[in-house]
DNA sequence: CGGTCATTTGAGAAGCCTCAATATTAGTGG
DNA sequence: CCACTAATATTGAGGCTTCTCAAATGACCG
């Protein structure tokens, strides 16, 4: 599958930070994985208001939400400098015919996507969701080998703050509300982990486990 | 596709209002359409709260978010009398292995879930959440031929307050206001939509079309 | 027709937001 | 290399949306 894959994979970039991958309302060609650097998805409403609907690390795969219109329903920008590496859709659904493994992924990571989005749209205070972040960032760092109890927040307070549904001068309040109960350190945009159990329990309510 | 799908289709059912149709943590074996009824799907949290998930009306499929993990993510309760069409999800991926269209229709249905989860993620007002879903609901029900200026509200208001994250008593005051301002009328479970334009303004933050 | 449950209504409280000011950092050009 | 500027982040005070609590009303059912 891998060999086959490896055919019709077509790596783009860098994108500096700032620039757009895609654009709400543009034609779906491509799905993408990140290879490196996060990159953050987007929607604005009428008002100029933006919302921010998830941030994808390395590994993970961007464009999926836009297989069922045909057009990207999101923004999606560099937050750091990021290289994709981009599947023809069309082409890994036709080669998804010969391959049951590689369709069964597909289905599995779209899956995933629906959990994902289910997460953080629940009835949950802003201490459950900020920890369920943390929490969340942590384990997807650790699932593409980096160090779960220390990284970088790539995004901006705005950025989470949006993406939590919160004020960025919540944001910064529970940063710091952590900090002085000892469960995280947090200095700009570093961020290390102290107390990995007791943010977990925060959590609860929303990851249950 | 549709000759060779009504081959390894299973009608089950009827369910009654209250029944389980599949609990959180059971192996995922197979997805379904309902064919007549609706479906809430929802997750308990460890304290006991309830977060629903969603409504599921008429042609509309359940159990696509259990792929990922082999086992259901969340309960699936009927809210009134129910009947499922029934396909083992191995089956149908297998013959989604010969039917390219199959294949695609899953994706986007796949595909549409994610943007549905997303829909009510974002940080809207009450009165904002709430025009969207009596506008989503409207459009559901239209294009399953029913009528999509009144219908009947299968779900009980503290149903509809959970999945939109407000109080009951919240749910409460927007249908009084919104209907002494003329926007609906609303008496028990049946409700009618008076000024859809308007609803549609309201809503606009939400659904962007 | 009484009991139970769902819904509605009102009053007060709480969590989070907004606004405003300050502090800090990063970027830019001299 | 450093001052200057713009952007980002932090902190405080007050306000608003929505919640919680309590009670009353209305609907449904045996």
């Amino acid at each position: 599958m891998l060999r086959e894959l490896h055919c019709l994979v077509e790596h783009v970039g860098p994108y500096e930070a700032g620039q757009h991958i895609f654009r709400e309302g543009e034609a779906f060609t491509a799905i993408a994985a990140v290879r490196t650097g996060t990159v953050k998805t987007s929607v604005v409403d009428p008002a100029g208001r933006e919302q921010v609907l998830g941030f994808f690390l390395p590994g993970e795969v961007i464009g999926l939400n836009a297989i069922h219109q045909s057009r990207y329903p999101c923004n999606a920008v560099a937050l750091d400098r990021v290289t994709l590496c981009r599947f023809s859709f069309p082409m890994v659904a036709t080669l998804a015919q010969r391959l049951p493994d590689l369709q069964a992924q597909l289905f599995r990571l779209l899956s995933q996507d629906i959990g994902k989005a289910t997460l953080l749209a629940g009835d949950y205070t802003a201490e459950e969701r900020m920890a369920a972040f943390l929490i969340t960032l942590s384990r997807r760092f650790a699932a593409r080998g980096f160090s779960p109890r220390r990284f970088l927040l790539t995004m901006a307070r705005t950025d989470i703050a949006n993406y939590l549904r919160l004020a960025a001068e919540t944001v910064s309040r529970l940063f710091r509300r952590f900090q002085d109960e000892g469960l995280i350190r947090v200095d700009r945009r570093d961020l290390e982990i102290l107390d990995e159990a007791r943010l977990r329990a925060l959590a609860q309510p929303i990851l249950r486990n």
